[in-house]
DNA sequence: CAGTGTGAAGTTGTTCACAGCA
DNA sequence: TGCTGTGAACAACTTCACACTG
């Protein structure tokens, strides 16, 4: 028996490819509008800036098929990347910590079109608790600790300082949660069935600034 | 002729290193703040859950040495680590495209630590124009064409859509922006002198949903 | 023959193993 | 003995090379 029998679902799609899905259907649903119907990979590569064999590569992990000579046809691949991403199916949210980074998130609402629906907010400020930010109220997380397992929640976002990060998330696998979404600048320890996501504002930032630096020195020389 | 001539100062630090450096700092900050003198890598690694031998590496970048048995002094990493990410340089930033992403971006005010400042806001909705927000003003981009290279402005933050990302860069590299920080979810194609880091907001979520979907998907089976 | 699809080679980053040190 | 520091093994991802296909 071979022992790739069926690769695209035994095996994991690595993450790298993963965070490139989004920007392909980005691009793919604008090339709609444009009212193209078929694109190849290294038309996809052009558009965004990088390797044909990449992409190609990427697709093939929604199950995409292409055509040689033609490529894929945008439509299907549209539904490929959003069923894979999941964007048709409705995730809902709570967001703890609402001061400038929770609310700047909230207030932002292109994850909307994902699928992800933040339905509350938390916070421990009584000047921010009772407020409603984009249409969202927030509550004072003290009393809301038996709340989320009733109402089913899957996705938790921190948006706290780093050191109320670990309480929040225990809190938050107590209350049943599926999956993180990380802003605080730490590594949360969880119990591991449960998905977690960093996003550190400050790396690129730390990326950019560092490179600056350098490129500084070396004028220096 | 190896290629490994001078590994220390030649050879770049490898960017996944540097996108951690700012969670050490912001630990070891608050750790200093709580009295700490020194700390070990084991220590560090503890709290940040993640490999020892990691945080050895990633701290020699620094130039940081540490003390068999006692570890590292803080006060001295804390300043290793903001001169290595160039948090003790002021840089100023124009930021482009004042809808509900970069109004939020402009609201989250958490980058003035790092020495980032944002001078100005430009944006080509009429009703945005003249506004202000957070303090910053937003003005016409279309007025404002040759204005960056007589003020100096190194870093550039582009909170565009897709579609008006690349006018802009452009629009940033005849302005002699030396890094641009880019939110729009496409590659931009630039000079090889400019740094460039993408944040792609989607990338996070889209590894929660795909990995909330194969989870159920295998509940299915 | 331009483009897909895929195994192989190459590159980069992480983890291991151990020498050296106080 | 606990920790630093580093070269070497390992794993993950990317790029290359090429067979295949309409």
């Amino acid at each position: 028996m071979k022992k790739d029998a069926d690769k695209s679902k035994i095996m994991g799609v690595p993450e790298p490819s993963v965070r490139r899905m989004p920007k392909y259907l980005i691009l793919l649903r604008s090339m709609r509008d444009k009212g193209l119907v078929n694109i190849s990979a290294p038309q996809i590569a052009q558009h965004l800036n990088m390797d044909p064999t990449q992409v190609v590569k990427d697709l093939s992990y929604t199950g995409a098929r292409g055509r040689p000579k033609i490529g894929y046809a945008v439509e299907e691949l549209i539904n490929l990347l959003e069923d894979f991403l999941g964007y048709n199916k409705k995730y809902e949210a709570f967001l703890v910590g609402a001061g400038s980074l929770g609310s700047a998130l909230l207030r932002y609402q292109g994850f909307t079109q994902t699928g992800l629906k933040v339905v509350a907010a938390f916070d421990t400020d009584k000047n921010i608790i009772g407020t409603e930010i984009a249409g969202v109220k927030v509550f004072d997380i003290e009393k809301f600790r038996d709340l989320a397992s009733r109402l089913h929640i899957t996705i938790g976002i921190i948006t706290t300082p780093a050191h109320a990060a670990q309480n929040v998330t225990d809190l938050m696998v107590c209350w049943g949660i599926k999956a993180i979404w990380n802003f605080a600048p730490v590594s949360l320890k969880v119990p591991s069935h449960i998905i977690v996501q960093d996003t550190q504002m400050y790396s690129n930032l730390a990326v950019i600034m560092n490179s600056l630096k350098q490129y500084e020195d070396k004028q220096n020389i």
